[in-house]
DNA sequence: AAAGTTATGGTCTTGGCGACCAGAACTTTG
DNA sequence: CAAAGTTCTGGTCGCCAAGACCATAACTTT
């Protein structure tokens, strides 16, 4: 069917009798607005689709990494340089999710510390901010199969809070406590005992360093937080375990 | 070169202008054999990479999804239809990892009973189970990026053996709970204790249905073990958790 | 000054998990 | 046939993480 870039093809190898692709990177960029979590969309402003929301992304590059690629349209969309966290998470290529052309797309999960200023920057046609609730319940129709992606996506960072470090990178260099349980709350949709919390957290050094700093009280007044900063070993796993309650034994689980 | 956000194609579109990629599946068959885990490789018959060994895989298909695509392989190489657990695990698109053209693939992970003798009655020119060790180290040397990919499958089945059942899909139908614990102990590297794994094991019911019969005793001699099947709640997480004991606190995890 | 709100430390209880032991059941060997 | 060996399987104990709950500190607004 299409012709492929032939670069070099041996002899007697016919590109053409293998069926081409486009190949696009998306990416899932997800952060926590309003105590809620959220996700950056871009509307559509062409055919297929055209005015409707989806998630960034683009055409994968024959000269660049998968990865690259992510970052180059997260750079771009975004205007942010490393990311707290880009992870492959899933390929997608049913027939027919693009009605133009085979399109098999590699999706990617970013987590930001607060896209809302770095999103109204850019020069994307339009673009916002969107409660991950109305994606998932369907308030919000999507273009291609992104309503899956981004399921997809968000039961990712789900299992990822648990196993790595992920919370860290929703919250700012410098976080109170309440902010950081607010993250795990939020993601997992349980609530947690603040005083068992912190004391998770402080338990073994090297998760969270204090800094002398104290937040400002909110409007509601209190007691003011102390302001920590993310340590090292955010990378190698999390100190927070999912509640499994739910059990009860027999049956459940 | 082409536009970000703007992932589609006006009137008029042509395909030739965005970069043409061949999609392929490859797909890593892990088993159990001698009690260590193995993977099952082939032997190329064509360039490039002539003569070496590699995962099994094809082309993708434009008419079939890439789950389908997987499965026709693995049914393609080994004759197994309905494989136990059929995994995506990740994409690899690294500009040059064919030398042909741009290739991006998607990896499955699969994981069989006793595939030593089905892979036997395939036509595939050469195909062999090898010890997932001497892939990993170096020693067997792997066509394309397939010795990361293999990696890559091997820390996901370790992940999966917590996060679901994965486990009954290493063993026969019926299984002895030594058989079953041989299973973790190979994959984790790891000594559980024989009495506490039967313990979590048969805890709750649903993971394990007891068959009246008895195995065979070994050539030691010995006891001989009651017989289990595997119950339907290992579709939903396992019973066992890796033994997170090198924490010591302080500083490791 | 009083009331309200949040942060943070203390204590108690529960349950899961690992270490270890002992007996049961069956083998092979003398 | 008896003895020794091997494996399976149930029992017990102790530790520690995790959750529930309370109390107090620290700061706000009224």
């Amino acid at each position: 069917m299409t012709p492929t870039t032939d670069r070099g093809a041996p002899a007697g190898y016919n590109p053409s009798q293998f069926p081409a692709f486009a190949v696009t990177v998306d990416v899932v960029i997800l952060t926590m607005s309003g105590g809620s979590l959220h996700v950056l969309l871009v509307r559509r402003g062409e055919d297929p689709f055209e005015g409707m929301w989806a998630v960034p992304g683009g055409f994968k590059r024959p000269d660049e990494t998968l990865d690259e690629a992510a970052k180059r349209e997260l750079r771009e969309e975004t205007g942010v340089d490393a990311a707290s966290l880009v992870t492959q998470f899933g390929a997608y290529g049913d027939p027919g999710r693009d009605p133009r052309m085979n399109v098999v797309t590699v999706a990617y999960l970013a987590v930001l510390r607060d896209v809302g200023a770095i999103a109204a920057g850019t020069d994307a046609a339009d673009a916002a901010l969107t409660s991950v609730s109305d994606v998932l319940n369907g308030k919000l129709q999507l273009a291609f199969d992104h309503q899956r992606i981004v399921r997809d996506a968000v039961e990712r960072v789900r299992l990822e809070l648990e196993a790595s470090g992920v919370a860290t990178a929703f919250v700012g260099t410098t976080f109170t406590m309440a902010e950081l349980r607010a993250v795990y709350e939020a993601i997992w949709g349980v609530q947690l005992d603040a005083a068992n919390f912190r004391r998770s957290v402080v338990a073994d050094d090297g998760w969270v360093i204090p800094t002398g700093r104290r937040a400002r009280p909110g409007a509601a007044g209190g007691k003011p937080a102390e302001l920590y900063r993310a340590g090292q070993l955010w990378k190698q796993g999390g100190p927070i375990r999912y509640p499994h309650k739910a059990e009860k034994r027999k049956g459940t689980r």
